[in-house]
DNA sequence: CAACAAATTTCGGTATACCATTTTTAAATT
DNA sequence: AATTTAAAAATGGTATACCGAAATTTGTTG
């Protein structure tokens, strides 16, 4: 774990403080005062703004303080549509590549949910959620694909937890989970495709209403 | 044009020395070094590797110096792979949303590389050629589908460009190019989508056996 | 001459200093 | 009191300095 380079630790560090909402859209992310925060000099800090700018959680504006992006519905439901795509293109992938040990993770994350779900809270839940979706592109055995998928999930986190809390339908979730796996240890890529397609389908919509929700929100916002 | 970051400026820079090959994979990028030689402090630069370090044309080691990417067969097919799902999904979105302007203009592209396919260079046509690719993912109207487009043609460039020196049938492209305009002016999905299957099918296997064959040249290879 | 060891150099990682632009604050004028 | 303007503070951009680890060179020894 320490093998982590300090620009990253401190990326985690500030993707963890935007995605558990201590720093909210439109706040801005200062290098100096960051830096002085966590006892860090500017040069890493500044590294690691740069890391979590270019993953879409940060926004860059020349010569002015970055802050966190405020994600407009067209820019999230674009990232839904693509992240369909690649996830769809893992399963595919998975179904022809996939060990069988990656396919027991898989089954082994979807048994932990479904033994769970009664008393894990919404971030537990979600946490499961996401790596129950960064196994299958791992299975893809498709470095490039899982690094894109990794990154969209990222910028999706927030925006999918705010959806996730307010949509508890769990077990429609795991049923949904379980069709995927089903279809993944039988290697058939059009079942797999389908169970990906539904499961997905509904999260654009979902995020969207949540999104456009917080921007109503964020109407008297006046600092920088 | 200036409104670039220095940054960006040296990372393009960056870019066009390693795709240009005055930079061969294998070859390290000191940040002193270049930074001196293009007259700017190791920071900018160090930026500046980073960015093209992300894009996967440098390759980053800890407490080392950086280097070219070493592309390897399987990491180029995977980003093809990747590419190829990309561009369909472009080319599905661009049917339902692209403005008539987008396509006058991917027709003037495919129209110059017609009129002049005679004369051109390989670089030249490769560069159409790339901004043909770019214009239909431009089209999509999806910016983080385009952004992800641009980054795998970045780091597929040289490996592309390789193989394109190589084989020279350049009648054959333009016809493939036209079939995908002529699909996506009828705003047909699955034409575009077969039109775009079968004009970067053969891309993995060119690129392979010209990234294989380089594998070869680089045996006796010792500097850092 | 080979092999190992120590000293030196190189290089990335981090901290700090300086500068230019922007933002904020405060004062002054109408 | 409101508006403009000037001064001060804050902040990102860049340069430089320092440190420790890694690589290289050099010297010594078997």
């Amino acid at each position: 774990m320490s093998d982590q380079t300090l620009p990253e630790k401190l990326a985690n560090q500030l993707r963890r403080d935007i995605l558990r909402g201590n720093l909210t859209p439109g706040d801005s992310v200062k290098e100096r005062a960051k830096a002085d925060d966590l006892g860090v000099s500017r040069t890493p800090m500044r590294e690691a703004i740069r890391i979590v700018a270019r993953e879409g959680l940060i926004t860059l504006r020349p010569s002015r303080s970055p802050i966190v992006a405020i994600p407009d519905i067209k820019a999230v439901t674009d990232d839904v549509e693509v992240l369909i795509s690649i996830e769809k293109l893992s399963g595919k992938l998975a179904c022809e590549r996939a060990t069988n040990t990656d396919i027991d993770e898989i089954a082994a994350i979807t048994q932990q949910m479904s033994d769970n779900f009664s008393t894990m809270d919404a971030v537990d839940m979600f946490e499961i959620d996401m790596s129950f979706h960064s196994a299958i592109a791992k299975a893809s055995h498709n470095k490039p694909l899982a690094e894109i998928h990794t990154r969209l999930l990222a910028r999706l986190w927030r925006a999918r937890f705010l959806a996730a809390v307010k949509r508890h339908n769990r077990r429609n979730m795991i049923a949904e989970h379980t069709s995927i796996l089903i279809a993944l240890r039988n290697r058939e890529p059009l079942a797999v495709d389908t169970a990906i397609g539904k499961h997905l389908y509904q999260l654009s919509e979902d995020i969207s209403s949540v999104i456009s929700q917080e921007h109503q929100n964020l109407k008297a916002k006046t600092d920088q």
